[in-house]
DNA sequence: ATTTAGCACTCGCTAGCATGGAGTGCTAAC
DNA sequence: GTTAGCACTCCATGCTAGCGAGTGCTAAAT
């Protein structure tokens, strides 16, 4: 375990480099504010921080910089709360008080926000709906062989998919049908409804099986459009930081946020609540220079979406995190005051 | 007026250009295929060609390189068809034969495909909807204070929004609203549909008439979600180009391209046809490198969206137009046969 | 009159070298 | 245990020389 000196320096070196982007020396620190050692002490407590692989060296003779390693107790242990000021809390509050938005517009403003507010590349999930109950069922006919299949879930939801007609269905048994089917399924949340579905048809719109068939497959591909959830915004910021003033790097990392389903599947949730991947602990060679930031947001205490940043290691870590945690919290509120409606 | 010889040279230099990326010295063009002229020759006649502001030079003693005059000439003038090769026509193929697909989709995987096959960024303007005829509308209540309006139009396109409902309505007159809504303005073009709603509520349904303003309101927004329209692919391509290796450059790009509001205006149609904007004669600084090539596609001879591909100055031109045109046409079959069911 | 060979000249690019400065690591003194 | 002092390392910067690609001009060739 570090002692109370070297996690005060390591603490002073990473705030420093986050804010300098430059290898920090031993004079810096001495300098510092609260710190009563010369830069000798500062030294040798460095070699030590270096030895135990909290700090690496550019090259001999250059300041420190932070490892993954140190980054990771920094995190841990030495970040300190951050306050937001009154323009930004200002821009956050505003953002939940729009009070005719369909959620995902909600989502989509708060990515915008959140990389405005922190000047890194902020990525949103949209919530899952799967506890969204159904509202209604419309199949609109447009054609003898086409229709578009509409589910509006009880948050006001709108999915759609154009599919194809069973051979000579008349539109009066469609009529049928979707009365049926508003009748029995309303209200049902919508992770039920495929079992619903075939519990309901079991009796007198049985031989008509096939076009239910259709009907479960579309549902159920509308409900998982998973990739339509993402939402960037951003991307460009990481070229603000010096170290990344290589098009190469650059271009890798862009590359990959260029695709949904890697956002998806960085930015997707195995864990709820907030997590922090640094540099190195990341898997792919891209953003092995970056940090992700991620937290949950939830619906009735279950989590339903993420909201999340991708900086530069050297990230201001404290202030991202807290305005994660307001944002989240603030979408947690939003959703589940428009759940109990 | 240029000499055929000088034409001939022009020719030969932005090609190799186009290729190399690097100045062409007066050596390597009379060393080309069909250039029976030795280098003095060639050098006499960059010399005019500079004079005349064809070619520039980015310091004595180096090659030329083409100036936007220079391409405005290659492109009006020299340019010759370029032929597409089978692996090319298969994916342009396959794209339209895809058969349950809403035309936003194909309208999206028409973006992926031309930055595939091009290497440039793509942008695609989805159609405007405005020529579709209306085939249902939808209110489906949610509580007391809130529904959801739900338009659907003969091609299958669905827009939804959130609305408020007016103090006091009941659930059998917002039936009663939606099924003479149905009745009257079935097969309305949407252009048309403000203008009709106005009329069909003339008479006994006057009382409501802040209700139908709700309506008509609602109805216009979804109906000018402009923004949604645009389908930005490849937009990292440009750092694949060596002139760009330059973050601050791209990173001027990139931030333009995160616009959709830009991206609209950028390649939004005044003309219809084929449109090529080169270099300078872009009005936004950041773009000034960069060359735009737009068509648009349309709808029973009317243009509804556009296709148009973004790259550097130095780009093939040949093969670009080729490859846009035929998506053209593509979609402006598809879309009008889309049109005829 | 046009084309071409020849040649001097220009200019960017690279390698090599000296210099300065920031920072370390070690040692000896406090 | 802490700190002052000092030699050492290594990067960054600036300077210079040499190289090479390419031009522009002139004079000779067609």
């Amino acid at each position: 375990m570090l002692s109370d000196r070297q996690q005060l320096i390591l603490n002073a070196i990473v705030d420093n480099y986050i804010h300098s982007a430059e290898p920090v020396g031993s004079r810096t620190i001495s300098k510092r504010e609260g710190i009563g050692f010369s830069s000798a002490t500062i030294r040798n407590e460095m070699s030590d921080l270096e030895e135990l692989g909290y700090l690496e060296q550019p090259h001999t003779s250059a300041g420190r910089v932070p490892s993954t390693k140190g980054y990771r107790f920094y995190v841990d242990n030495l970040i300190q709360p951050h306050l937001l000021d009154d323009g930004e809390l200002g821009k956050l509050k505003q953002l939940f008080a729009e009070r005719i938005l369909h959620s995902e517009q909600v989502v989509e403003y708060t990515a915008q926000i959140l990389s405005q507010l922190t000047n890194y590349t902020a990525v949103v999930l949209g919530p899952e709906i799967f506890e969204h109950r159904l509202k209604h069922i419309q199949i609109v006919p447009l054609n003898e062989q086409q229709a578009v299949a509409i589910v509006v879930t009880h948050t006001g939801r709108v999915e759609n998919k154009l599919i194809d007609l069973p051979e000579g269905i008349g539109s009066g048994e469609i009529e049928r049908l979707v009365n049926l089917l508003n009748s029995r399924l309303a209200d049902v949340p919508l992770w039920q409804l495929r079992q619903r579905l075939y519990q309901e048809i079991s009796g007198e719109m049985r031989r008509h099986a096939e076009q239910y068939e259709e009907m479960l497959r579309v549902l159920d591909q509308s409900l998982t459009q998973e990739e339509d959830r993402v939402y960037l915004r951003g991307a460009t910021k990481i070229m603000n930081q010096p170290e990344f003033r290589d098009v190469d790097k650059v271009k890798d990392i862009l590359e990959l946020l260029e695709q949904n389903d890697q956002l998806l599947h960085l930015f997707g949730m195995p864990a709820d609540g907030l997590r922090v991947r640094i540099g190195q602990e990341n898997q792919l060679d891209a953003i092995k220079q970056c940090s992700i930031i991620t937290t949950s947001y939830s619906l009735g205490g279950k989590p339903v979406g993420m909201v999340g940043i991708l900086g530069p290691t050297r990230m201001e870590y404290g202030r991202v995190i807290t305005v994660l945690n307001y944002l989240a919290e603030g979408l947690s509120r939003m959703l589940t005051s428009q759940f109990e409606k």
